[in-house]
DNA sequence: ATTGACCCTATAGTTTACATTAGGGTTTAC
DNA sequence: GTAAACCCTAATGTAAACTATAGGGTCAAT
């Protein structure tokens, strides 16, 4: 009965593979984490950043909580809820959480709102050639 | 018989009170302005600007789309779609419409993704005194 | 008629979020 | 063993979106 010695090759990302991964600029990179947005990785002898899957998984949250409004610092906040571990209680995860829930829930409405004024001008606009001054309906957008 | 003329009298915004109403800086508005989102409205003779109640509505949607992480750019977008009326046609306004509105649906979803993890968060969260460190929950903010 | 609260333009300064450059080591492929 | 392709820090530059300042006119109340 052969037994199978895996060995676990721990490949680490550089950071110019980590910029490829997330299409975020090298630069950029290295601002997140000056910022704390980005832990300090590992570093290799030469000092070279040594990332590992879970900084693919850290920057992708931070480009999608940028790309629905929220500021670096805003995210900060978010990050906290996992990061601040040892120093926060439960309580006060729990708190910072429902805060921010409370913010999503109202983003998610206003862009709620706003595509249903968007849905009544595709639905009502003919989207032909005639002038878009007969499109009454564009009035719709505002409230 | 009495007849009751009614005398409409249009009372003028200026800046300062649009201002007020809509908690935007004096600045900022007429940056605003200078950018186009924001129409040049009529002056008084000596030079005043003189808004109407509907740039209190201009003004708020400015402020809602920001927030949803809209650029002023952006913004500019959806409010041509109102705008422009004379220049474009009503397949112009439906084909941008229809992209906004696909922009709109993915924040939405981006969004309700990270409610449902923070959601996760609160509801499996105890939410006393002892160290997060021992809310594991804490993690499902990635994917 | 003058004081204080407004308004104007034009210009310069600030903050946020990067991007670029300079000057220098390191790794990898030929 | 030497380029080309990487990596490093530190400092400077840039774009977007404000914000403040300077220097001056306007208006309403006392």
């Amino acid at each position: 009965m052969a037994i199978l010695y895996e060995i676990s090759v721990m490949s680490y990302l550089r950071i110019g593979d980590l910029s490829k991964r997330t299409e975020i600029n090298n630069e950029t990179l290295r601002f997140y984490e000056s910022k704390g947005l980005l832990e300090e990785p590992r570093r290799s002898e030469a000092g070279y950043r040594l990332y590992t899957e879970s900084a693919v998984t850290r920057v992708n949250f931070i480009v999608r909580a940028k790309r629905l409004g929220f500021s670096l610092k805003e995210i900060m906040e978010l990050l906290s809820l996992r990061v601040d571990k040892e120093d926060s209680t439960c309580g006060d995860v729990k708190f910072l959480a429902e805060k921010k829930l409370e913010d999503i829930e109202g983003k998610i409405n206003e862009l709620k709102r706003m595509r249903n004024a968007l849905n009544k001008i595709t639905l009502a606009c003919c989207g032909g050639e005639e002038s878009a001054v007969h499109c009454t309906i564009l009035n719709s957008l505002e409230d």
